[in-house]
DNA sequence: CCACTTGCTACTAAAACTGTAGCGGAGTAC
DNA sequence: GTACTCCGCTACAGTTTTAGTAGCAAGTGG
């Protein structure tokens, strides 16, 4: 699949608008998870493989160089890690970890949270946001 | 692909934190698109096909029925519009909308943003994240 | 009845994703 | 050297999802 830049015709729009780019770019699978996971701080590769849990190494590194190529993580020496625009962009969607556990009441309203309360992501950089 | 209910297991999760579900389904072709084209405002089937340019029918009333289950849209007279869980989630995710347009800018440095500008989604009800 | 629109299904082809195996390189240990 | 381990990553076959087009059944208006 080829990488969505912005200012290019992307899966669903002709016109490249950005925000279409970025709903194509966080549409694909496990894009979103990755971001997730790696906001709570570096991993290498196998460590990632493992936070994601049930990720195929062919995806994973698929997605990473996409995510690389749009400078929304960076690959150094710890191993893979948000940049700042990964960063900014996780700041925005990390309120999506509260929402859903309210979200899930609703659609089961006898959920227990407390069995599911320990996956929220927590980056060292944003504390206020957990 | 079944539906990822909160508290099952989803892609991804076989725990079904919350969040894992809601990464799922925001992680499918489309949704996130769905969900912001809507929040335009209400649109009939015909009409939200318009506004997806390219998505074909299958895969839309797939989207729809799966948003439809986890109660962030709803069908009535005027066709299929957010709920109020929708319109909560897309408070969230109506930032990416401007912060896409400095990425542009970071990944593209000469990108025109005055030539894509027109396509940010303003829901009627919430004017100020416009 | 006919013409026209709407929501949606059927079907096939193309593309994306999964799952497993394993390569080549780097480190460390003998 | 060679034997071990771990690492990032690739190869490849099989499965699932998505795209793309055609068109049906139901409703509406003449």
């Amino acid at each position: 699949m080829s990488i969505p830049l912005p200012g290019k015709p992307v899966r669903g729009s002709k016109t490249g608008k950005p925000i279409m780019a970025l709903l194509d770019l966080l549409g694909r699978t496990w894009a979103l998870g990755i971001i997730w996971h790696l906001s709570q701080g570096p991993a290498t590769f196998r460590e990632l493989q493992q936070r994601c849990e049930k990720i195929s190494p062919t995806l994973l590194n698929t997605r990473l160089k996409e995510l690389k190529a749009l400078q929304l993580i960076a690959s150094q020496d710890q191993g893979y890690m948000l940049t700042e625009q990964g960063l900014s962009l996780f700041k925005i969607i990390c309120p999506l970890g509260e929402w859903s556990k309210q979200w899930a009441l609703a659609v089961y309203p006898n959920t227990n949270l407390l069995e599911l309360e320990s996956d929220q992501s927590i980056h060292p950089c944003i504390a206020p946001c957990a």
